[in-house]
DNA sequence: AACATTTGACCGTG
DNA sequence: CACGGTCAAATGTT
């Protein structure tokens, strides 16, 4: 165990010179003239890559040093290992709840976790955010000392396939480009565990219903004409946002986003999918829709704390780039999670999404 | 028509 | 009793 995070350190600490080096080239390769747009998304794509890399370890191996192993289904506390925005109630709250072997009318047993979504302005409204899943949302609510109202989110397949899975979403008071959006529950659907094709065309056992909706956001959201950076956070432990500009504190992931700029409605942040879907999909075996859509990216389980608990911290900026960053949503990781015992089916995707 | 969203009411928890 | 989560009728959208 110890010896394990001993290499894990020194990867880490390997993948972390290596894009200080790379960042120095890409460094290089600003002058316009000197280098080709590839060359330098190449060089991108590799710095991420190291840094996602660096950050999936640390993750996994903070929580391997300040927690008991997770080997129970229900962990508690997905600490925040970056203490998220302006609240950390959903950490405190998720203990209890988790706990709660009581299902009543707003305690879930469901695992839950966290995930900060920065969101640029526009982006939102197009549901670009697109976790793969569908979601309804059956409620929106004030929430004392936020400035903004908190929407809640169910699993499109809730009542076709039982789907438990559900999520909160809600804008950082803070920076309001930022969505705090908290999961809760596996998804059972069919989307937890794709069949390899996410095509329009999983119309099998699905309802009618369902159809309807994935085809729906999974169509529309997609708009091939923007990348946005995720940056995942190193940050974990840094304290809250009590400088104010998650921005500058908060890590990030990479991922290709499909909004366009458009504005996002002040007086329903919640409209439509907005962050929905997140990636977070602590479905079992999700996997980005092999669909090429752009917009459909995994973040990985980097703050994974145990079955499925873990928190994230993801942002998208940078919306107005256009590229043609459709990498394979799927890439394989090779980090050691044995020690991890989460659900069976926990979903190790995409970890390196640009990498 | 079917499905999604909105929104006020209801209910459980602390 | 206040707050947060969910329900369900009304309404909007496709």
């Amino acid at each position: 165990m110890e010896r394990s995070l001993e290499w894990e350190q020194k990867i880490l600490v390997s993948e972390l010179a290596q894009g200080k080096e790379l960042a120095k080239q890409l460094g290089n390769h600003l002058n316009p003239s000197s280098s080709s747009l590839e060359a330098r998304q190449s060089l991108v794509d590799k710095i991420l890559s190291s840094y996602e890399k660096a950050l999936s370890m640390l993750n996994c191996g903070a929580f391997a040093a300040d927690q008991p192993k997770p080997t129970t289904g229900i962990t508690k506390s997905p600490h925040s290992f970056i203490n998220s925005s302006s609240r950390s109630e959903v950490s405190d709250q998720d203990c209890k709840e988790e706990l709660s072997s009581d299902v009543s009318r707003k305690r879930k047993t469901q695992p839950r976790w966290t995930e900060q979504v920065k969101a640029c302005s526009g982006n939102g409204l197009e549901g670009p955010l697109d976790d793969g899943y569908c979601w309804r949302k059956y409620g929106q609510k004030v929430i004392l000392g936020a400035k903004f109202p908190r929407g809640y989110y169910r699993c499109t397949h809730r009542h076709s396939q039982g789907c438990l899975a559900t999520k909160q979403v809600q804008r950082s008071d803070e920076n309001h480009s930022v969505f705090e959006v908290n999961y809760q529950g596996r998804h059972t659907c069919s989307q937890a565990s794709p069949p390899p094709v996410a095509s329009p065309s999983l119309n099998n056992d699905f309802s009618k219903r369902s159809k309807y909706l994935c085809q729906q956001q999974r169509e529309e959201k997609p708009k091939p004409s923007k990348e946005i950076f995720l940056h995942v956070g190193l940050d974990c432990n840094r304290a809250r946002n009590d400088s104010g500009s998650m921005d500058d504190i908060f890590p990030s992931f990479s991922f290709p986003c499909t909004s366009s700029g458009n504005e996002i409605e002040e007086n329903n942040i919640f409209t439509g999918s907005m962050v929905e879907n997140f990636p977070g999909s602590c479905s079992p075996t999700f996997k980005s829709p092999a669909t090429s859509e752009s917009n459909y990216f995994s973040v990985s389980p980097s703050h994974m704390n145990s079955f499925g608990t873990f928190y994230q911290n993801v942002k998208t900026r940078g919306c107005g780039l256009t590229n043609s960053v459709t990498h394979s949503p799927t890439r394989d990781l090779d980090i050691s999670i044995d020690d991890v015992d989460f659900d069976t089916t926990f979903p190790f995707d995409n970890l390196e999404f640009l990498a």
